[in-house]
DNA sequence: CTCTCCCGCCACCCG
DNA sequence: CGGGTGGCGGGAGAG
């Protein structure tokens, strides 16, 4: 009926369209970015008086106000197209000078001066055409238009790890509206995020968001094929010759050899994951498949810089098109389409390499690395049960572990990138630079990885940090990649943080652990490009679990996980090695069933189960240091930390009732998101087994590694503790203790313990304790890298512990309740977008005791070292309460608001 | 000048 | 056959 009143008039005047357009659906022209005259409001349309809020209109603007995922799905369910939106494209046909403006307007207006943003409405309509002109002035830069700004907007729309029960749908008209673009601008972003499996196609004109959840996997499986393309040799080889674009002739640059007939297989990749939308011709997919080659050539190069000449001239060859000059540039601006988005995703940003001749356009690779090598150790640890490469991965980890625990006080990981290696870079004396001009990347690998190694060991050696990070990476074990094992070993310190973790499952947790673990998290500054989260010592919070450990408890239940699309069949027929995992054959098979269903009619679901499956983590669970040779003791290990892993999960402090209701809504940690509620009954089950063959004397660590999920913090949890908090498993089950402590990030220095401990549960009966709620743990923003040692009290220092069990306070709230609705309700701020400095944060706030948790002397000496907070040294219970007060005003991070009270 | 890459035409493809 | 997709390259802003 709307429709009615849009009359010729109204289609002559833009304006007056507009207003019609706002009026009538003031929520939706806001969605729209429709601007509404606030002066023609009211004589023109009365039937409507509602005020229209023009600041919310100003704030939709993703940089400021994040549209939730949840709302925007379910909006999109219930009114897919609302008559107001028909109406409005029906101007926008009519009138392409409505939707220039309207178009304008949407896509700039929230990069323009906000404040001016209604006047400059005003004066459009009051002058008219003058302010067309005015426009014209102000018309934003070409820079403001990129893709890169626009893939930005799209993603802050979306949530970088989306639960599993969250399915966001993108209605490609709705997004092309709302970020004022036409629609093919939105193909390319969708293009590319496609190709990295972040979305998947689900119907015409409709994708799935899935998140970065599978990025690893994806990653990984596309490192892999890009070493099967000899990328590495093809771009050594291209770079050897004449480099210069001038000169450049492609049929001096043709090989024999060259596996240029697989661009199949590299259809293949995605085929998995594209079922419903597979039926594409070859050509169809050619942005995405360029994506992923280009991918790739970061992946597979040790320099993981890559010029684009010489991914285009790869990409020509590949593709077999006629070579020419045209050709190429025209690749060379789809790599920049491309490039805009990845580096919108943090994957890679903009360098230069410096030559002879100039200066030469690249991208360097800044996403994540250790996301697992094809060889795969760290996958392998975390989805595969076979005892043999648990026993070398725990082994390795083992040593590590024992290393770090040796001289925790000066953990850390090898400085991470960024500064190291820009200096690299754009020193004139670097080796890149000089061997540049002589013969390609190849050849400097070794000394410019040299240069990282000694710059890193100087940095190290000025924080009084001397050891470097020593955890198994996938690159660590391969001493033929110095370069990768070194100086990627740690890929968490990005300047834009590539994993911050919007929805880090917050929920995940909350089944499983209980415990009050002092870490907490605040922006620092780093590098001046990025705000990145760090520890504050002595902040009492909680730590915290991601979706890694829930993915490592999906891993070790679950068995084989499939592997990327390749190899996921016959990963997932490694049945025999499962016998190590405290799985029922049933509930086995229905997690095959269950995922064999997701696979072939959830796509979107799927892959996110997977995501879950394959994150990268690394496990140590030694029994004894002595004993770490030992296979049985490995398989033991393997099982018993299965089986406690279990426990955690299952044996919540929910009721078994409430955590099925819980998981219908958030089982984000539940990756084959077996809702049968007999699995608990079998794993409960299990898990009373499991329990009754522990070994008292065992101890257990479970170190979790993870880039995704934590961000760099690394966890090492102690699986011993874990049998003991799970009590007369009687209907109740007991919550989950968790001590630990939190190892520092080598930026930041040595830093002891962070120093958690959850002191009532363990030694007490936990059904007693009243309202045992979940703790909601949520470590999202975790820039820096730390590293997080959760172990029984009293095996790390047994005095703490002590100290711990006597405070009143603390055992007077060893939970939290936070309900996964919270959880998400405050997940309105995309860290993954550049544009939020901060990083969401869910702190918990905990009671501190008055009575130091910490060594004093560690605490102050590095909290000195740290930050110096002013209030640092004061009282630590108000301190923190300020900290944590002023942190819950920053918009910068998303926390999660938990009773300090705790349980009453 | 080169680097970037926006823009939108128009061909292809699918339902 | 109409609309969704997206290949493609002209051409202009940015540096």
């Amino acid at each position: 009926m709307e429709i009615n009143c849009l009359t010729l008039k109204d289609l002559i005047s833009p304006k007056q369209a507009r207003l019609e357009l706002g009026i009538e659906d003031g929520e939706n022209a806001q969605k729209e970015n429709i601007f509404v005259d606030r002066l023609r409001m009211a004589p023109k349309t009365p039937i409507k008086n509602e005020p229209i809020d023009l600041s919310k209109q100003k704030i939709f603007t993703p940089e400021r106000n994040p549209i939730t995922p949840v709302k925007l799905v379910d909006r999109q369910q219930t009114e897919p197209w609302t008559p107001t939106a028909n109406l409005k494209m029906l101007i926008s046909a009519a009138s392409p000078d409505i939707r220039d403006r309207e178009k304008k307007k949407g896509l700039f207006r929230p990069i323009e001066n906000k404040d001016d943003a209604f006047t400059d409405s005003l004066q459009l309509d009051v002058v008219g055409d003058s302010a067309v002109d005015e426009y014209e002035k102000q018309r934003p830069s070409r820079k403001q238009k990129s893709l890169g700004l626009l893939c930005q907007k799209f993603l802050a729309r979306y949530p970088s790890y989306p639960l599993s029960t969250e399915k966001t749908t993108i209605s490609l008209d709705e997004v092309a509206v709302s970020l004022g673009v036409e629609r093919r601008r939105i193909y390319d972003i969708v293009n590319v995020l496609e190709s990295l499996h972040l979305v998947s196609r689900v119907a015409k004109n409709q994708y799935g968001w899935h998140g970065r959840h599978s990025l690893p996997k994806t990653l990984r499986a596309l490192r892999r094929l890009g070493e099967e393309q000899k990328y590495e040799e093809q771009m050594a080889h291209l770079q050897q010759k004449e480099l210069d674009l001038m000169d450049y002739k492609f049929g001096e640059h043709r090989k024999n050899g060259y596996p240029n007939s697989q661009d199949h297989q590299l259809l293949d990749f995605s085929e998995p994951d594209y079922s419903s939308s597979s039926a594409n011709s070859r050509k169809d997919k050619s942005l995405r498949i360029m994506s992923q080659k280009f991918v790739m050539l970061f992946l597979v190069s040790k320099t993981k810089i890559v010029t684009l000449d010489v991914a285009a001239k790869i990409l020509i060859e590949e593709s077999q098109d006629t070579p020419d000059h045209s050709k190429f540039k025209t690749k060379v601006r789809r790599l920049y389409d491309i490039a805009n988005v990845l580096t919108s995703l943090a994957l890679i940003k903009k360098v230069h390499v410096t030559e002879e001749r100039g200066r030469k356009p690249a991208f360097k690779w800044i996403g994540p690395v250790d996301f697992g090598s094809s060889d795969d150790e760290l996958v392998d640890i975390s989805t595969s049960v076979l005892p043999e490469l648990k026993r070398e991965a725990y082994s390795k980890v083992q040593v590590c572990a024992k290393q770090r625990l040796s001289r925790y006080g000066s953990f850390n990981t090898v400085q991470t990138s960024e500064r190291i290696e820009r200096k690299v870079i754009s020193e004139p004396s670097s080796p890149y630079r000089e061997e540049q001009g002589s013969g390609g990347y190849s050849l400097e690998i070794g000394s410019l990885a040299a240069v990282y190694r000694q710059k890193i060991e100087d940095n190290l050696q000025e924080r009084n940090s001397a050891s470097k990070r020593v955890v198994p990476t996938a690159g660590s074990s391969n001493t033929s990649l110095p370069f990768d094992s070194d100086y990627c070993v740690n890929p968490l310190a990005h300047q834009v943080l590539s994993v911050a973790q919007t929805d880090l499952p917050a929920l995940s947790m909350q089944n499983s652990l209980s415990g009050a673990v002092g870490v907490s998290l605040a922006p620092m500054s780093s590098d001046g490009e990025s705000v990145k989260p760090a520890m504050l010592a002595g902040q009492p919070l909680m730590y915290v679990p991601s979706t890694s450990l829930f993915m490592l408890c999906a891993s070790l239940r679950e068995g084989p996980s499939p592997e990327s699309g390749l190899e996921r069949d016959s990963r997932s027929s490694e049945v025999p090695g499962t016998t190590e995992l405290p799985l029922t054959p049933s509930s086995q098979k229905r997690l095959c069933e269950h995922r064999k269903a997701f696979e072939e009619h959830e796509p979107a679901t799927k892959r996110q189960s997977q995501d879950l499956e394959d994150s990268p983590l690394s496990l140590v669970m030694p029994k004894k240091p002595s004993d770490s040779s030992d296979l049985a003791s490995a398989k033991t290990m393997g099982s018993r930390s299965s089986a406690s892993l279990e426990d955690i999960h299952v044996n919540g402090p929910y009721p078994a009732a409430e955590e099925r209701s819980r998981n219908a809504t958030a089982n984000c940690f539940i990756p084959s998101e077996c809702g049968n509620p007999s699995r608990n009954a079998d794993t409960e089950k299990l898990s009373r087994e499991n329990e009754s063959t522990k070994e008292p004397s065992l101890m257990q660590y479970l170190y979790v590694q993870s880039p995704s999920g934590l961000n760099g913090f690394n966890v090492l949890f102690s699986g011993s503790q874990i049998p003991h908090t799970v009590g007369p498993s009687s209907g109740q089950p007991p919550p989950f203790s968790v001590p630990c402590m939190v190892l520092p990030s080598p930026p930041l220095g040595p830093f002891p313990v962070i120093y958690s401990a959850m002191p009532g549960p363990i030694s007490s009966a936990p059904g007693t304790l009243p309202n045992t709620g979940p703790v909601n743990f949520n470590l999202p923003g975790l820039g820096s890298t730390a590293h997080l040692l959760v172990s029984p009290a009293a095996m790390i220092n047994p005095k703490l512990s002590t100290l711990h069990s006597a405070d009143p306070q603390l055992q007077g709230q060893p939970s939290w309740n936070l309900s996964p609705v919270t959880a998400r309700s405050h997940n309105v701020i995309q860290p993954e977008s550049p544009v939020y400095m901060g990083h969401p944060v869910s702190v918990v706030k905990l009671e501190q005791s008055p009575v130091p948790v910490t060594p004093k002397s560690m605490r102050c000496r590095h909290r000195e070292t740290f930050f110096k907070t002013p209030g640092s040294l004061g009282d630590p219970v108000l301190r923190r309460r300020e900290r944590s007060q002023s942190r819950n005003t920053s918009s910068a991070q998303r926390r999660l608001e938990i009773p300090s009270s705790g349980p009453d």
